[in-house]
DNA sequence: TTTTTCAGTGTACACATGTACGCCATTTTA
DNA sequence: TAAAATGGCGTACATGTGTACACTGAAAAA
């Protein structure tokens, strides 16, 4: 028995997240969003909304939930790929750019709440890029046999870059974007190559 | 005659200015400021705004022109002590976290308009942050003798990563800060490093 | 079967917003 | 000095907002 009625909840649930999602856009953020815009997007009455969030805050954070979701089956594929052989670096940037052209409201919603009014969406969205750069830093501690402290600096500014770029991206045209993948690339493998020396300095520093 | 008029006019577009500033808080965006607080805050009745910008957005524009102005300002001071001798890249992350503890609402402003919902905004901070960027790409051209793509991607690369870490700044306390500083500075030189590697490879098949 | 629970509705209210309009007082121009 | 321009004010209005409240019908529990 999975409850008709629990189901059918979560179903109405599903619809605002999506009507909300649905509704963000280069010129739309969330704070913008009204409950009511929302709640009759999703075809429901306005009070209707207080039976499955208190608050828009509420709705907004699973929202960031639901875009780290979006961002950890983005590194899978990526990971998928690099398996296949090739660039890491170039994987990842090429990847990176594929996810904000699908996804680049998901991707705006992270970078405006990142830096929005809400401690609580900060914090939320900080959380989910450092799971994100937590995995990378494993990646070179484990493949570049890295100290950690480099690898996270390395992994740190990495993701920095990375996400400025997606930034850049969402304004651009698909030209735009394929520079800009470029540029990417060869920034990346500056800090790479900078982290690998400091690392390989570090490494006889401690044979000594 | 300066115009007793055109004089009192500018005081008041001021205080319209110092308001909107004064205003701003890590809780509170510039998009969420009516122009009724505004006009409020500056002693203004409502519908006397109108006299002196059409538009929040216009006021809101002029805000980021102010911005890019304190900006300048702090790359001068930067410049100044960097004559005075010391690590270049340490002199610049510790004045630009010194800017950012006296500046925190202006950086918040560039921060949260860079991806903000309005086109003319991300549009006119981006070409501040630019101005910020070439400046730093004439500097390594001319003190490293480097190309002129390799510095740019290099000085974007570390504009990029230094307003990262103002923005990881204004959450934090001034221990956290101290810390930010020290892993700012070291990916600096991991892209400084990275970046005079490739430039010294390619003066080398330029000299071939 | 009877009772309880609860997702969803519609009405209603107080409040904040942008801005149109007409007025005033003072500076500026003629 | 007379006329025009203009910064600032108060009133007024339509619109959108969050949410309190009482209600309903169907599912779940008793």
């Amino acid at each position: 028995m999975t409850g008709i009625r629990a189901q059918q909840k979560e179903k109405t649930r599903r619809q605002l997240i999506d009507a909300a999602l649905g509704q963000l856009s280069s010129e739309r953020s969330f704070s913008s969003l009204s409950l009511r815009e929302v709640a009759k997007e999703a075809g429901l009455a306005p009070t209707s909304f207080y039976r499955h969030f208190t608050d828009m805050d509420e709705l907004g954070l699973t929202l960031v939930d639901e875009a780290g979701l979006t961002l950890r089956q983005l590194m899978r594929q990526a990971r998928q790929r690099i398996e296949k052989g090739g660039s890491v670096i170039r994987i990842s940037v090429v990847t990176f750019m594929e996810f904000i052209e699908n996804n680049g409201n998901i991707f705006r919603l992270l970078l405006r709440e990142r830096s929005g009014t809400s401690a609580a969406f900060r914090a939320a969205v900080n959380r989910e890029i450092s799971y994100f750069t937590l995995e990378l830093c494993d990646y070179l501690q484990q493949a570049n046999q890295m100290d950690a402290e480099v690898a996270y600096m390395q992994a740190n500014a990495a993701v920095t870059i990375v996400f400025s770029a997606g930034s850049d991206a969402l304004d651009g045209d698909k030209k735009d974007r394929e520079q800009l993948a470029l540029r990417t690339i060869q920034q990346l493998r500056f800090i790479a190559r900078g982290a690998a020396e400091f690392n390989h300095r570090l490494n006889i520093v401690k044979n000594v």
